[in-house]
DNA sequence: GGATAAAATCACTGTATCGCCACTTAACGA
DNA sequence: TCGTTAAGTGGCGATACAGTGATTTTATCC
Protein backbone atom coordinates (compact mmCIF):
# COMPACT_ATOMS: atom_id res chain seq x y z
CA UNK A 1 0.00 0.00 0.00
CA UNK A 2 1.94 3.11 -0.73
CA UNK A 3 -0.89 5.84 0.30
CA UNK A 4 -1.82 4.78 3.86
CA UNK A 5 -3.62 8.01 3.96
CA UNK A 6 -6.40 8.48 2.44
CA UNK A 7 -6.69 11.26 0.45
CA UNK A 8 -10.01 13.24 1.59
CA UNK A 9 -12.74 13.92 -0.98
CA UNK A 10 -14.38 16.91 1.23
CA UNK A 11 -17.90 16.06 -0.14
CA UNK A 12 -18.85 18.49 2.82
CA UNK A 13 -17.24 20.25 6.17
CA UNK A 14 -18.73 18.62 8.86
CA UNK A 15 -20.48 21.54 11.24
CA UNK A 16 -17.62 20.69 14.25
CA UNK A 17 -14.95 21.00 11.58
CA UNK A 18 -16.69 24.21 10.65
CA UNK A 19 -16.71 25.35 13.96
CA UNK A 20 -13.25 24.46 14.66
CA UNK A 21 -12.06 26.22 11.24
CA UNK A 22 -14.20 29.35 12.24
CA UNK A 23 -12.58 29.43 15.99
CA UNK A 24 -9.24 29.36 14.67
CA UNK A 25 -10.19 32.37 12.20
CA UNK A 26 -11.98 34.32 14.59
CA UNK A 27 -8.75 34.35 16.94
CA UNK A 28 -7.07 36.28 14.32
CA UNK A 29 -9.66 38.29 13.85
CA UNK A 30 -9.00 40.73 15.85
CA UNK A 31 -6.35 44.14 15.17
CA UNK A 32 -4.98 43.63 19.08
CA UNK A 33 -4.61 40.25 18.90
CA UNK A 34 -2.46 40.41 15.47
CA UNK A 35 -0.63 43.16 17.41
CA UNK A 36 0.74 40.62 20.12
CA UNK A 37 1.27 38.00 17.76
CA UNK A 38 3.16 40.37 15.47
CA UNK A 39 5.38 40.86 18.18
CA UNK A 40 5.96 38.03 19.42
CA UNK A 41 7.36 36.74 15.91
CA UNK A 42 10.32 38.82 17.28
CA UNK A 43 10.90 37.00 20.07
CA UNK A 44 8.96 35.65 22.97
CA UNK A 45 8.25 37.94 25.37
CA UNK A 46 6.73 38.29 28.81
CA UNK A 47 2.56 39.13 29.73
CA UNK A 48 4.13 42.43 31.27
CA UNK A 49 6.20 43.70 28.11
CA UNK A 50 3.60 42.67 25.66
CA UNK A 51 1.35 45.53 28.14
CA UNK A 52 4.17 47.96 27.74
CA UNK A 53 4.58 47.32 23.87
CA UNK A 54 0.99 47.44 22.81
CA UNK A 55 -0.29 50.36 25.42
CA UNK A 56 -3.25 48.36 26.26
CA UNK A 57 -4.35 47.37 30.12
CA UNK A 58 -2.88 44.62 31.45
CA UNK A 59 -6.72 42.69 31.89
CA UNK A 60 -7.36 43.17 28.06
CA UNK A 61 -3.20 42.24 27.19
CA UNK A 62 -4.36 38.77 29.04
CA UNK A 63 -7.57 37.88 27.69
CA UNK A 64 -6.31 38.01 24.13
CA UNK A 65 -3.36 35.96 25.28
CA UNK A 66 -5.69 33.49 26.56
CA UNK A 67 -8.14 33.42 23.48
CA UNK A 68 -4.69 32.74 21.42
CA UNK A 69 -3.52 30.35 23.62
CA UNK A 70 -7.42 28.31 23.29
CA UNK A 71 -6.62 28.45 20.01
CA UNK A 72 -3.48 26.58 19.87
CA UNK A 73 -1.77 29.91 18.52
CA UNK A 74 0.93 30.63 21.47
CA UNK A 75 2.01 29.17 24.24
CA UNK A 76 3.26 30.43 27.45
CA UNK A 77 6.37 29.51 29.82
CA UNK A 78 6.01 30.34 33.77
CA UNK A 79 9.53 31.96 34.67
CA UNK A 80 9.17 33.37 38.34
CA UNK A 81 6.47 35.88 38.53
CA UNK A 82 6.32 36.38 35.13
CA UNK A 83 4.42 34.32 32.10
CA UNK A 84 6.89 34.12 28.90
CA UNK A 85 5.13 34.06 25.86
CA UNK A 86 5.75 32.26 22.58
CA UNK A 87 4.06 31.31 18.90
CA UNK A 88 3.46 27.63 18.97
CA UNK A 89 2.17 27.47 15.31
CA UNK A 90 4.38 27.88 12.41
CA UNK A 91 1.06 28.16 10.94
CA UNK A 92 0.38 31.71 12.26
CA UNK A 93 3.55 33.32 10.60
CA UNK A 94 2.11 31.59 6.94
CA UNK A 95 -1.18 32.69 7.90
CA UNK A 96 -0.50 36.21 8.50
CA UNK A 97 2.32 36.59 6.10
CA UNK A 98 -0.03 35.32 2.98
CA UNK A 99 -2.68 37.62 4.11
CA UNK A 100 -0.58 40.46 4.35
CA UNK A 101 1.15 40.20 1.08
CA UNK A 102 -2.32 40.03 -0.39
CA UNK A 103 -3.59 42.50 0.98
CA UNK A 104 -0.49 44.68 -0.43
CA UNK A 105 -0.88 42.87 -3.85
CA UNK A 106 -4.75 44.41 -4.49
CA UNK A 107 -3.44 47.26 -3.03
CA UNK A 108 -0.70 48.01 -5.86
CA UNK A 109 -3.23 46.91 -8.02
CA UNK A 110 -6.11 49.59 -7.30
CA UNK A 111 -2.59 52.01 -7.36
CA UNK A 112 -1.88 50.85 -11.04
CA UNK A 113 -5.75 51.32 -11.70
CA UNK A 114 -6.09 54.45 -10.42
CA UNK A 115 -2.49 55.67 -12.61
CA UNK A 116 -4.20 54.09 -15.81
CA UNK A 117 -7.09 56.38 -15.40
CA UNK A 118 -9.71 53.67 -14.81
CA UNK B 1 18.89 47.54 -9.44
CA UNK B 2 18.63 43.61 -9.53
CA UNK B 3 15.76 44.81 -6.91
CA UNK B 4 13.28 46.83 -7.21
CA UNK B 5 11.12 45.79 -4.73
CA UNK B 6 12.88 46.34 -1.10
CA UNK B 7 12.12 43.69 1.17
CA UNK B 8 9.91 44.75 4.27
CA UNK B 9 11.58 45.17 6.98
CA UNK B 10 8.45 44.80 9.30
CA UNK B 11 9.19 46.34 12.37
CA UNK B 12 5.43 46.96 12.97
CA UNK B 13 2.10 46.57 11.50
CA UNK B 14 0.15 49.91 11.21
CA UNK B 15 -3.07 50.04 12.63
CA UNK B 16 -4.95 50.41 9.20
CA UNK B 17 -2.87 47.52 7.99
CA UNK B 18 -3.87 45.71 11.59
CA UNK B 19 -7.46 46.24 10.80
CA UNK B 20 -7.30 45.39 7.20
CA UNK B 21 -5.97 41.93 8.09
CA UNK B 22 -8.49 41.28 10.63
CA UNK B 23 -11.57 42.04 8.69
CA UNK B 24 -10.22 39.39 6.44
CA UNK B 25 -9.84 36.98 9.03
CA UNK B 26 -13.51 38.12 10.39
CA UNK B 27 -14.71 37.39 7.12
CA UNK B 28 -13.22 33.86 7.71
CA UNK B 29 -14.52 33.50 11.17
CA UNK B 30 -18.09 32.25 10.85
CA UNK B 31 -19.14 29.01 9.89
CA UNK B 32 -21.68 29.99 7.94
CA UNK B 33 -19.03 32.04 5.90
CA UNK B 34 -17.29 29.21 5.49
CA UNK B 35 -19.75 26.50 4.54
CA UNK B 36 -20.89 29.02 1.80
CA UNK B 37 -16.89 29.12 0.65
CA UNK B 38 -16.90 25.30 0.48
CA UNK B 39 -20.05 25.05 -1.41
CA UNK B 40 -18.34 27.75 -3.72
CA UNK B 41 -14.93 25.53 -4.46
CA UNK B 42 -16.81 23.13 -6.18
CA UNK B 43 -18.28 25.67 -8.15
CA UNK B 44 -20.04 28.66 -8.70
CA UNK B 45 -23.70 28.80 -7.53
CA UNK B 46 -26.72 31.02 -7.71
CA UNK B 47 -28.11 32.55 -4.69
CA UNK B 48 -30.87 30.80 -4.63
CA UNK B 49 -29.11 27.39 -4.83
CA UNK B 50 -26.62 28.44 -1.83
CA UNK B 51 -30.32 29.03 0.08
CA UNK B 52 -31.09 25.41 -0.66
CA UNK B 53 -27.68 23.61 -0.24
CA UNK B 54 -27.40 25.11 3.16
CA UNK B 55 -30.92 25.41 4.37
CA UNK B 56 -30.73 28.84 5.83
CA UNK B 57 -32.68 31.74 5.01
CA UNK B 58 -32.61 33.99 2.23
CA UNK B 59 -31.76 37.12 4.12
CA UNK B 60 -29.16 35.20 6.15
CA UNK B 61 -27.44 33.62 3.07
CA UNK B 62 -27.59 36.80 1.05
CA UNK B 63 -26.00 39.16 4.27
CA UNK B 64 -22.93 36.52 4.33
CA UNK B 65 -22.67 36.66 0.71
CA UNK B 66 -21.90 40.55 1.13
CA UNK B 67 -19.56 39.90 3.45
CA UNK B 68 -17.22 38.00 1.66
CA UNK B 69 -18.03 39.83 -1.47
CA UNK B 70 -16.62 43.59 0.64
CA UNK B 71 -13.81 41.19 1.85
CA UNK B 72 -12.79 40.36 -1.99
CA UNK B 73 -12.92 36.28 -1.32
CA UNK B 74 -16.48 36.26 -3.66
CA UNK B 75 -17.56 37.80 -6.58
CA UNK B 76 -21.26 38.13 -8.07
CA UNK B 77 -22.37 38.18 -11.67
CA UNK B 78 -25.82 38.42 -12.78
CA UNK B 79 -27.32 36.35 -15.17
CA UNK B 80 -31.13 37.03 -15.29
CA UNK B 81 -32.87 37.25 -12.22
CA UNK B 82 -30.32 34.97 -10.61
CA UNK B 83 -26.83 36.48 -8.91
CA UNK B 84 -24.37 33.61 -9.83
CA UNK B 85 -21.43 33.37 -6.81
CA UNK B 86 -17.93 32.42 -7.43
CA UNK B 87 -14.28 32.37 -5.40
CA UNK B 88 -13.00 35.48 -6.81
CA UNK B 89 -9.30 35.07 -4.54
CA UNK B 90 -7.61 32.05 -5.00
CA UNK B 91 -6.28 32.70 -1.38
CA UNK B 92 -9.35 31.46 0.06
CA UNK B 93 -8.84 27.50 -0.72
CA UNK B 94 -4.98 28.11 0.43
CA UNK B 95 -6.35 29.10 3.85
CA UNK B 96 -8.82 27.30 4.31
CA UNK B 97 -6.71 24.07 3.43
CA UNK B 98 -4.11 25.00 5.26
CA UNK B 99 -5.82 25.57 8.31
CA UNK B 100 -8.21 21.82 7.87
CA UNK B 101 -5.11 20.02 7.54
CA UNK B 102 -3.31 21.29 10.55
CA UNK B 103 -6.26 20.83 12.71
CA UNK B 104 -6.03 17.26 11.46
CA UNK B 105 -2.74 16.98 12.56
CA UNK B 106 -3.37 18.26 15.81
CA UNK B 107 -6.50 16.00 15.88
CA UNK B 108 -4.38 12.62 14.95
CA UNK B 109 -1.27 13.72 17.50
CA UNK B 110 -3.89 13.76 20.27
CA UNK B 111 -5.24 10.55 19.28
CA UNK B 112 -1.54 9.02 18.79
CA UNK B 113 -1.30 10.87 22.81
CA UNK B 114 -4.01 9.49 23.61
CA UNK B 115 -3.20 5.88 22.14
CA UNK B 116 0.16 6.38 24.47
CA UNK B 117 -0.93 6.43 27.28
CA UNK B 118 -0.34 9.67 28.38
C1' DG C 1 -48.07 48.25 -17.54
C1' DG C 2 -48.81 44.34 -14.33
C1' DA C 3 -47.47 39.95 -12.34
C1' DT C 4 -43.85 37.12 -10.83
C1' DA C 5 -39.38 35.53 -9.23
C1' DA C 6 -34.68 36.42 -7.24
C1' DA C 7 -32.04 38.90 -4.34
C1' DA C 8 -31.02 42.88 -1.39
C1' DT C 9 -32.23 45.71 2.44
C1' DC C 10 -34.55 47.20 6.75
C1' DA C 11 -35.98 46.63 11.50
C1' DC C 12 -35.52 43.88 15.43
C1' DT C 13 -33.89 40.54 19.06
C1' DG C 14 -30.62 37.77 21.33
C1' DT C 15 -25.91 36.77 21.93
C1' DA C 16 -21.02 37.48 21.89
C1' DT C 17 -17.11 40.27 22.78
C1' DC C 18 -14.08 44.33 23.43
C1' DG C 19 -12.16 47.34 26.81
C1' DC C 20 -12.10 48.91 31.53
C1' DC C 21 -12.23 48.54 36.55
C1' DA C 22 -11.69 46.09 40.58
C1' DC C 23 -10.42 41.98 42.80
C1' DT C 24 -8.17 37.56 43.32
C1' DT C 25 -4.52 34.25 42.67
C1' DA C 26 0.34 32.89 42.26
C1' DA C 27 5.17 33.33 43.12
C1' DC C 28 9.03 35.49 45.01
C1' DG C 29 11.78 37.93 48.82
C1' DA C 30 12.46 40.10 53.43
C1' DT D 1 4.20 35.53 57.63
C1' DC D 2 3.84 39.71 55.35
C1' DG D 3 4.51 42.62 51.43
C1' DT D 4 5.26 43.10 46.63
C1' DT D 5 4.87 42.16 41.91
C1' DA D 6 2.97 39.63 37.78
C1' DA D 7 -0.81 37.75 35.80
C1' DG D 8 -5.54 35.85 35.70
C1' DT D 9 -10.56 36.50 36.60
C1' DG D 10 -15.30 38.44 37.29
C1' DG D 11 -18.49 42.22 36.59
C1' DC D 12 -20.11 46.05 33.75
C1' DG D 13 -21.35 49.08 29.77
C1' DA D 14 -21.06 49.68 24.91
C1' DT D 15 -20.78 47.80 20.58
C1' DA D 16 -20.96 44.39 16.90
C1' DC D 17 -23.00 40.73 14.70
C1' DA D 18 -25.95 36.42 13.55
C1' DG D 19 -30.47 35.09 12.51
C1' DT D 20 -35.51 36.14 11.47
C1' DG D 21 -39.49 38.30 9.30
C1' DA D 22 -41.18 41.89 6.45
C1' DT D 23 -40.39 45.01 2.84
C1' DT D 24 -38.17 46.85 -1.21
C1' DT D 25 -35.44 46.68 -5.34
C1' DT D 26 -34.32 44.51 -9.79
C1' DA D 27 -35.08 41.87 -13.77
C1' DT D 28 -37.98 38.89 -16.60
C1' DC D 29 -42.18 37.44 -18.89
C1' DC D 30 -47.07 38.00 -20.34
Amino acid sequence: MPRPKKTIPKPELSPLALELIAARFRALSEPMRLRLLNLLMVGERTVGQLVACTGSSQANVSKHLSVLREAGMIAVRKEGLSSVCFIADSIVKELCDMMCSRLREEMESKVQAFDAGI
